[in-house]
DNA sequence: GCAAGGTC
């Protein structure tokens, strides 16, 4: 009986006398990879309770792919109580919510175990993957027969040579991974169980808090950055705008290079000018811009631009394109890379994406094709990753209609691939110069894009265009009108789930696939809220953050993460061992529930004070907030904050708007820009004398 | 139940 791949199943090629290769592959996906590359003739498709693996034949050998579906084994521990510093290694299916489906993969990896004469690890390679394969050949088969496959794209020339070449367990790397495993497991449930046995010591109440490698260093980040934007003093700048007109044309003019110190001044220069018929060029540049096209996704910038252009949180752009790949729409989108391999026939996909009808991809497809003439060449990115390249599209085409979102973040893909094989944009930008009567100098900006190049395919990050007219120096502007206007600066702070994902990425902690799940966790936890489309902080949240901060610094900031990245450098290296590691790391976690456990009623209380579960002592007459001792009318912290900062600041802003103290107060009181607790704080000062003096007492006059 | 990391 013959059958096509995948179509039917051969019971007895299925149940492969024993005595072949086994070869572990991380995921289906790769399993299905990996066996076509290895297979002599066609692979075999088989399933066990419906998990794929393939059997076949090469160089008169029986070979197994098998994959797993990621990690299938983590640390446990059923002891209650903490400090914890027992566990083992055991299967997550038993123990860990959301990993039933993980049951299978472990008894299918089990059976196919039993008959096989060598285990090849053929997972990514990278550290977790070393993990994987190394867990199941040794919970399931025999270490003493195994080899270690490396590769690092999954194409065809790159697998079989490794399988030519395979290479001895990467021991060390093991090592090193299932420390990581390990550490992270000993730090995140004690410090976690700490935090919740305060609570309930307390007030008697289960509360789920959690605390960890990645997501506290995130949550002080997020901490910081509402503390910053709260306590935002707006100050005031006045902006001088000048319709001007030349040839026909009408442009404007600001300032260059210096500004009116004061409301005063501004409205005195806006006079004079008013009395002025023109003013004369000083000089005229032109510069051209070339703009490089951008390089294909990688996950990160993927979700900043679904963000920034959908307002698509991190999570949902995650799980959208998960489901695209999921569809053979897209490649694996959990990837750090920019780059787009030599290895990848990328003429195929563009003219199988030309017949996309919607959006007028297809269209853009076609036009790459004529443009490129057959010379298809990628920009490639700095950024790179050891397991996967950018993601790109298949040039399968979509079989349903994608809903709307779905469609936006694969329209986002293509454009962005697109892009990355096009021609540079130019960018034309011209500087006028301008003086008047009294020597002060004006300028006007013209952008104008020359040649579009790949802003065609991914328009997103067009430049904002607008002209000025051509004219030398020595020629006049005539003024047409002068106005000015106040400004009020803003805090330039973002906190939002994709601001806190970008800074994850730029301090190097989590990894693709986990920091959007992290920034959810805060969520969850009630760290974090959305309210009405802007993240902010909860009192619990900042509780736990400042808690942590000041008893267990070491994980308040990234540099954990720093350090654990030497101590698993030194076990890959073989400097150090896994065990004095793990040992040294149980000593620093003994001291620290020590200090915690010798302060634990206090820091119960700061947390459920935060919670609304126990009533403070004396509260913020503002807020609410559990008062600071020593703070003027009872103030809590913040807004004892945002007073200092009021008084720090409220001379400059008297003066520039030319009024008193008071009356810079008011006009903060109401301005929108404001940081929430500094308006707050200033109009409880108009109101309350205490509070009024004790600024004026600390307001000193600019120098 | 609690972490962070894989992947479905």
């Amino acid at each position: 009986m013959r059958s096509r791949r995948g179509a039917t199943r051969q019971p007895s090629a299925c149940s492969p006398r024993p005595g072949y290769v086994l070869v572990i592959a991380e995921k289906p996906k790769a399993g299905e990879r990996i066996a076509g590359a290895l297979a002599q003739g066609r692979p075999v498709k088989c399933r066990w309770r419906g998990v794929p693996y393939w059997v076949l034949w090469r160089d008169g050998s029986t070979l197994v792919v098998a994959p797993s579906a990621g990690h299938l084994y983590g640390p446990y521990s059923g002891e209650r109580g903490y400090p914890v510093f027992s566990y083992e290694w055991r299967p997550l299916w038993e123990f860990e919510r959301g990993s039933a489906h993980l049951r299978k993969f472990h008894e299918m990896l089990a059976r196919l175990s039993r008959g096989a004469r060598l285990y090849v690890n053929a997972c990514d390679y990278d550290i977790e993957g070393s993990v994987i394969g190394y867990m199941i050949i040794y919970m399931l088969g025999d270490p003493r027969r195994a080899r270690r496959m490396k590769f690092s794209t999954l194409s065809p020339l790159d697998i079989r040579r490794a399988y030519e070449r395979l290479e001895p367990l990467d021991r060390e790397m093991v090592e090193a991974g299932m420390a990581r495993h390990e550490l992270d497991w000993l730090w995140g449930i004690n410090l976690s169980r700490a935090l919740m046995d305060a609570v309930r010591r307390a007030s008697r109440r289960r509360v789920i808090l959690s605390a960890g490698r990645v997501q506290t260093p995130t949550l002080v980040e997020a901490v910081r950055r509402w503390r910053e934007r709260n306590l935002h003093v707006p100050k005031p700048r006045f902006r001088l705008r000048l319709r001007l007109e030349a040839g026909g044309v009408e442009f404007t003019a600001h300032p260059r290079g210096w500004e009116p110190g004061s409301r005063e001044e501004a409205s005195r220069i806006a006079s004079e000018l008013r009395a002025e018929a023109s003013l004369r060029v000083s000089s005229a540049g032109a510069v051209e811009r070339i703009l490089r096209p951008p390089p294909a996704f990688n996950l990160g910038d993927l979700q900043s631009e679904a963000a920034r252009i959908y307002g698509y949180s991190p999570m949902k752009t995650q799980s959208i394109a998960e489901n695209l790949y999921l569809e053979a729409l897209i490649s694996y989108p959990r990837t750090n890379s920019q780059k787009l391999p030599p290895t990848i026939d990328y003429s195929w996909i563009i003219s199988r994406l030309a017949a996309l009808k919607a959006g007028g991809l297809g269209g853009l497809a076609a036009r790459l094709l004529s443009e490129a003439r057959g010379a298809l060449r990628p920009v490639q990115g700095r950024k790179d990753d050891p397991a996967h390249p950018a993601i790109y599209p298949t040039g399968e085409l979509p079989r349903r209609a994608l809903s709307r979102d779905e469609w936006r973040i694969y329209e986002l893909i293509v454009r962005r691939f697109l892009a990355a094989f096009s021609r540079p944009a130019r960018v034309a930008s011209t500087t006028l110069v301008l003086v008047d009567s009294r020597g002060r100098e004006y300028e006007a900006r013209g952008v104008e894009v020359v040649e579009e190049g790949w802003l065609a395919y991914y328009h997103y990050t067009r430049p904002r265009e607008g002209l000025v007219p051509l004219l030398k120096q020595g020629e006049e502007a005539r003024i047409l009108g002068v106005s000015y206007s106040t400004e009020w600066s803003r805090s330039s702070v973002q906190l939002s789930k994709s601001s806190l994902v970008k800074w994850m990425e730029s301090v190097g902690i989590g990894t693709e696939a986990t920091r959007a799940r992290i920034v959810e966790i805060l969520f969850k936890r009630g760290y974090l809220e959305s309210r009405g489309g802007s993240t902010v902080v909860t009192g619990l949240g900042e509780a736990v953050a400042d808690t942590i901060e000041e008893l267990v610094p070491i994980i308040a900031g990234p540099e954990l993460t720093r350090r654990f990245e030497e101590l698993l450098e030194s076990i890959r290296r073989g400097a150090r061992s896994r065990v004095e590691v793990v040992e040294e790391a149980k000593q620093a976690i003994r001291n620290v529930v020590e200090g915690f456990k010798s302060r634990i009623d206090a820091i119960g209380e700061r947390l459920a004070v935060s919670m609304g579960l126990i009533e403070p002592e004396s509260r913020c007459p503002i807020c609410g907030r559990e008062s600071e001792p020593g703070a003027p009318a009872g103030l809590c912290r913040l807004h004892r904050m945002a007073l200092d900062r009021l008084a720090s600041e409220l001379p400059v802003i008297a003066s520039r708007l030319g009024t008193n103290i008071r009356g810079a107060l008011e006009a903060i009181a109401r301005r929108g820009e404001a940081g929430r607790w500094v308006s707050e704080a200033a109009r409880a000062a108009l109101e309350v004398p205490e509070l009024m003096s004790y600024l004026a007492r600390r307001a000193r006059p600019p120098r």
